[in-house]
DNA sequence: CAGAAAATTGTATAATTTTGCACCGCCATT
DNA sequence: AATGGCGGTGCAAAATTATACAATTTTCTG
């Protein structure tokens, strides 16, 4: 199972940081990673993943994680660590307690998975979409703890 | 292109309100719904709207809208009007100038639809994910104001 | 209003994805 | 050591979905 897992987990990355429209495209980028299975086994770690098929903005098929993207994420205590360098990050303003982070398209889901990873203290929330990101900070924070907090997890935020 | 119009929106009440798990399926609903058309018409539909097939909790495969619920969503003015009645409110909840809405699950999207499409004056933007809404408000503008705007559009409000 | 250009759609078919079935390997029990 | 359960897989066929093409309609423009 050590095996599937790690194919899961390959899965995720992959599908995270790159556009793949089909599943044969998917099992390429696996098998380049070393991991050997069919497209049957793929489909089925896709339904398991709950990955979705959707038009993107460029009008062919990519697919997503609604998983950790879609559903609603409070930060509930997790062991979490090694955290990617995800590039995309473009901007980020507040507005009372909440922060807007802009992203490049796609990006958004990523990165916001690293912030609710890592318990930024002062964030109590985030969701993200394509690429904007909201996330809800505790009432009374300085804004700049937030964004030193931030940096911490997203790369080229000062 | 009156047709198609209505066709579109039917099909994201359809898909926003049942859980269908195939075109053919979705095909019968419209057709129950006095559309005439063809699946492959349906499929352009679907690629249109963004609309994503995803593996859901039970195990089947379900449509989604990700176009209104995932992608940024700041409320510019489009036409709008006749706006379906939308059940699944659950509870609406202010942090500073943030309302965290909770829903039935799979009911976000729809109602931020709504809310989106009726140009809440003090509602700057939405996100919606599964079951829960952000909302972001206007700087000074006192919460009830919110609420009383609101509760013309999503039912149970008040 | 004519003619061109763009949009829409059905048909048929290609492409892609899902799934039934059988089998394998790993464990826990007997 | 045999037995039985179970998760994980491949194979191949079934099911589903996307799309090339051609026809038709709608929208634009002059």
């Amino acid at each position: 199972m050590k095996v599937k897992n790690d194919r899961l987990e390959a899965l995720r990355m992959i599908i995270s940081s790159q556009e793949l429209g089909s599943q044969e495209e998917l099992l390429t980028a696996l098998k380049r990673e070393g991991f050997q299975l069919t497209q049957a086994t793929l489909s089925r770690d896709l339904k398991q993943l709950k990955v979705a098929k959707a038009a993107s903005m460029r009008g062919n098929y990519v697919y997503v994680l609604p998983n950790e993207t879609m559903y609603k994420r409070v930060s509930t205590p997790q062991s979490a660590k090694e955290m990617m360098q995800v590039p995309g990050f473009v901007s980020i303003n507040f507005s009372g307690n909440m922060g807007v982070i802009k992203t490049r398209p796609g990006y958004a889901s990523s990165i916001a998975y690293n912030i609710d990873n890592n318990h930024i203290e002062p964030i109590l929330g985030t969701i993200a979409g394509d690429d904007t990101i909201f996330i809800v900070i505790k009432q009374g924070i300085n804004k700049n703890v937030v964004i030193d907090a931030l940096s911490e997890v997203v790369p080229n935020m000062k």
